[in-house]
DNA sequence: TAAAAATACTCCATAGGTATTTTAT
DNA sequence: ATAAAATACCTATGGAGTATTTTTA
């Protein structure tokens, strides 16, 4: 069980299927599916429901269980890498207004953004 | 970062150097120095006092912050995967009795060590 | 000078990619 | 019919090994 691939997962849980993942993340759908795979034949236990159910893939308990606990280890994991970057209690990211570069459209405005806390 | 070189980091810190913890982990001493070295280089920040001081490497302010983190975060690991195992609280491990088996020495006994708990 | 760590290479396992098929709505 | 996941196959990055050379107590 390696943090890169409980990322993965994560990210799969959150955008509820394999090929949203996958943009996010920047890899391969097939890369994801292999590794999501890997990863259930390691733990003995299946993660998704597949087929059969609605589209957007859904947790069996097992999956469910492993995402609260990969949930603290990359929190975790994060944290501590933000440490080291001198970050400590410093959240950022980016926010675009016009929608993403992959549609096509006009950008109208993005901003790089930095919350700074005393504790986190 | 990954969890793989936490539990190299870890162990080296344990052993006091990169010899001892590479034949616990059955890798050999220049991988872990190698790991060690890429993971110093990806944080940014020097985890062990060289040369100079005692023998049994030490760690530096950031080798302390990290120990206690990825103690915490492959403690955490380690009890999903035992989850997954079937085997929360559970520990096992083994005791051998008249030395190693790479000192050439007779093996007197050994035995498999089970501790089950009702909670971790 | 005798240990342990660092360096220099080589190799290979596997993470990741492309192409395609299968599945399910 | 179509969008997403699975499968097959290939590539290549980097993890790990062997051999050797620094280190430093």
């Amino acid at each position: 069980m390696e943090l890169r691939v409980l990322r993965y997962f994560l990210a799969v849980v959150d955008e509820r299927g394999y090929t949203a993942a996958s943009e996010r993340l920047h890899v391969t759908q097939p890369t994801l599916s292999r590794q999501i795979a890997d990863l259930e034949r390691e733990l003995g236990a299946e993660l998704f429901v597949r087929g059969k159910h609605g589209r957007p893939l859904e947790l069996t308990e097992d999956g469910e269980l492993l995402r609260r606990r990969a949930e603290e280890i990359v929190v975790l994991a994060e944290r501590t890498e933000a440490a080291f970057r001198g970050n400590e209690g410093v959240l950022s990211g980016s926010v675009t207004v016009g929608g993403g570069e992959t549609q096509g459209m006009t950008l109208l405005a993005d901003a790089a953004v930095t919350l700074r806390a005393a504790r986190l």
